[in-house]
RNA sequence: GCCCCCUUCGUCUAGCGGUUAGGACGCUGCCCUUUCAAGGCAGAGAUCACGGGUUCGAAUCCCGUAGGGGGCGCCA
């Protein structure tokens, strides 16, 4: 059976290197049948908050990422091998039992150095320009020396004893074969005073218990994970497979932090990306398939997804790229899907659409396909329904042509005539103002077109003049001429 | 400093010993067009980081070097 999960500590909200993370092992479990789950690793006892643990959910749901297993949205669990949350399962003495066995064995033992201590160990280590292990200063106290620390009142955190010799190594799906030497790894901290675990030991022990079969993560972790196998292998337990994922970097090559803008998922969400936009765009970045295939219907994604497709060197976030295919997103939305997703930006510019006598969804659906980002329609079509703003340039542009002031007059006057105020006859009345008067079209229109929008681009001319309307649109040319 | 990982157009990438090194974003030009987009077509852009091997033949295999990234916490 096949089992991933994806373990954010919530220490803030969703990034993008983590939403990638989550959207891989998402990915996989789809694509072999297997089983999503998702883990909160709150072991930062500083750090975590609720608020981050539901902003992560939202976004995970915003991302339509639903898993399989783990706390739900409505606060229950769901799964058999819960609880999914590492402060309930240290509450439970979970991780405990295992530190305990170990030492027990022979394998974990109390190390009473104080941070000061440790601080000079480092200090040393790389005044002397050699690794840091540790080195195990209490690898091997006496029950007497142990008694005279704790009489001292220091408080002790388990090491894990780390093997002198050899190698440890494994076969990742991404990255092939990888080793350590033992003897440049350290004797880590698997409980802290406080008693809770630490990331390197919950995490072994909960894939363990949770019957994680492949563990999918940034390869920021590649060196936590010898570290991990040790313990696995202490422990008389199987691995589960390792996959580590390229990071991913802004756009000057470092990585991706709050310098180069949004990094949350909920910033792009607020900016107006479409959720689908984003799973394709960071499905994208560290992963492809033989065709190169870009955009991915659908579904499409959970069929195709595949980890020999994944790479191995760091990528590069690209925004420009991300707004590209955001614009396709959008176009391929249905008119009402738009006019939904759009409708809380348009409620959030403050703009009043409740007068309009054209049905909102005809106007938002003029000028869909031209938007990069659901942000940007609300501006694209305000002058429908309050006074235009003049754009300067335009003004300057088109309007001050010699000939304009007789056009618009004369546009307005056949305009005024029109019994039907449709596109189809305001076209066919615009032509043959032109024409009578010798005229190109382009002449008349342009000029028409900033009289009634301000601007000198927008939506096609004539279907535009007709949601204006009659009267507001004469009441627009009269406006226009007094600002030549 | 030590350890690990990575290296194909500006960017995301295809490639798995023999290709005119392919696609996508972006860029340039043309077409379409009332505008802006979109779309169509064409084009520029990669001596496959560099240096050695192996081989009849290397982007593809091996070894170095350089550059970039990650890790070296009682953070995850």
């Amino acid at each position: 059976m096949n089992r991933v999960r994806f373990a954010p500590s919530p220490t803030g909200h969703l990034h993008i290197g983590g939403a990638r993370t989550a959207l891989f092992n998402y990915l996989f479990a789809k694509k072999v049948g297997g089983t999503f789950i998702l883990r909160i690793e709150d072991t930062d006892e500083d750090r975590s908050t609720a608020e981050s643990v539901k902003s992560i959910y939202e976004s995970m749901r915003w991302l339509d990422l639903a898993w399989d297993e783990g706390v739900m949205a409505d606060g229950t669990e769901k799964g058999a091998y819960g609880p999914y949350v590492q402060s309930v399962r240290e509450a439970q003495g979970i991780y405990r039992k295992y530190a305990d066995q170990l030492i027990a064995e022979g394998k974990a033992y109390r190390c009473y150095c104080t941070p000061e201590e440790l601080d000079e160990v480092r200090k040393k280590a790389a005044l002397e320009k050699r690794p840091l292990t540790y080195g195990g200063r209490c690898r091997n106290l006496t029950e007497e020396q142990k008694k005279e620390f704790e009489a001292q009142g220091r408080k002790s955190v388990v090491r894990f004893r780390m093997p002198d010799a050899g190698y440890t190594g494994w076969h990742d799906l991404i990255h092939k074969d990888v080793k350590f030497e033992n003897k440049l790894l350290t004797d880590f901290v698997m409980l802290k005073t406080s008693g809770y675990p630490t990331y390197n030991f919950a995490c072994v022990v909960d894939d363990h218990l949770m019957e994680i079969s492949h563990v999918i993560r940034g390869d920021d972790h590649i060196s936590n994970t010898p570290l991990q196998i040790c313990l696995y292998k202490a422990l008389g337990w199987t691995m589960p497979e390792f996959a580590h994922l390229s990071m991913i970097l802004g756009p000057d090559g470092t990585r991706l932090s709050k310098r180069h803008g949004a990094t949350s998922v909920g910033e792009y969400h607020k900016q107006g990306y479409l959720s689908e936009t984003m799973k394709n765009y960071l499905a994208l970045l560290g992963w492809s398939n033989a065709e190169s295939q870009q955009i991915f219907k659908k579904g499409e994604l959970e069929e195709k997804f595949d980890l020999k497709g994944c790479q191995k060197s760091p990528a590069i976030f690209d925004p420009v790229k991300l707004d590209w295919m955001n614009g396709e997103y959008i176009r391929l939305l249905p008119k009402n899907e738009m006019l939904d997703l759009v409708m809380p930006y348009i409620k959030e510019s403050g703009l009043d659409t409740s007068a309009s006598k054209v049905p909102l969804i005809d106007i938002v659906a003029l000028e869909q396909e031209k938007c990069k980002l659901l942000s940007e329609l609300p501006g694209k079509i305000e002058f429908f329904f309050k006074d235009p703003v003049y754009n300067p340039e335009a003004v300057e542009k088109t309007l001050k042509a010699p000939e304009v002031p007789k056009i618009l007059n004369g546009i307005k006057e056949a305009y005024a005539a029109l019994p039907e105020f449709k596109e189809a006859p305001i076209e066919a009345a615009t032509r043959a103002f032109a024409k009578a008067n010798a005229l190109k079209a382009g002449q008349v229109f342009h000029p028409v077109r900033v009289a009634l929008s301000g601007r000198a681009e927008g939506p096609t001319l004539f279907r535009m003049i007709e949601y204006i309307g009659k009267e507001e649109s004469l009441k627009r040319l009269d406006k226009a001429l007094t600002l030549i």
